[in-house]
DNA sequence: AGTATGACGTCTC
DNA sequence: AGAGACGCCATAC
């Protein structure tokens, strides 16, 4: 398979997708989970090109602050955080209210295990 | 084909 | 302690 471009963009789809309802996560978590440190700009990215996955709660994704910074790419800046509001997350000024409260590792999926 | 930029994060000065 | 620069991999022009 010479086109099976495996790369971790699929890897944080499927990380993403994992994020447990009403739970959130940073970018540098997904990256540090692949084991790319420094990759966190790569798991945004990979989030742009989410629009050819069908079920990637972006919204879930914030930055290392727990801010939206990735709301503009949405249908609508507001779509982001009404999706949040709507799983029991408060946000203001484009950031979340107890962003470690509603914060998820995917670190946890392993050490659940 | 090469350059520039990007939903971030960490290090260094 | 605050500000600036770099790194990461891929996409776009």
């Amino acid at each position: 398979m010479t086109k099976n471009k495996e790369n971790y963009f699929d890897q944080v789809y499927q990380v993403v997708k994992l994020i447990p309802k009403g739970r959130v996560t940073s970018y540098g978590a997904i990256a540090n989970y692949l084991g790319l440190k420094s990759g966190a700009r790569m798991v945004g990215y990979a989030m742009n090109s989410s629009h050819s996955q069908p079920d990637i709660p972006a919204h879930r994704v914030v930055n290392r602050a727990g801010v939206l910074t990735g709301k503009h790419h949405f249908e609508t800046p507001f779509k982001m955080q009404e999706l949040l509001e709507q799983e029991g997350i408060k946000i203001e000024k484009d950031k979340i209210i107890a962003f470690e409260q509603h914060f998820w590792d995917p670190i946890e999926l392993e050490k659940t295990l």
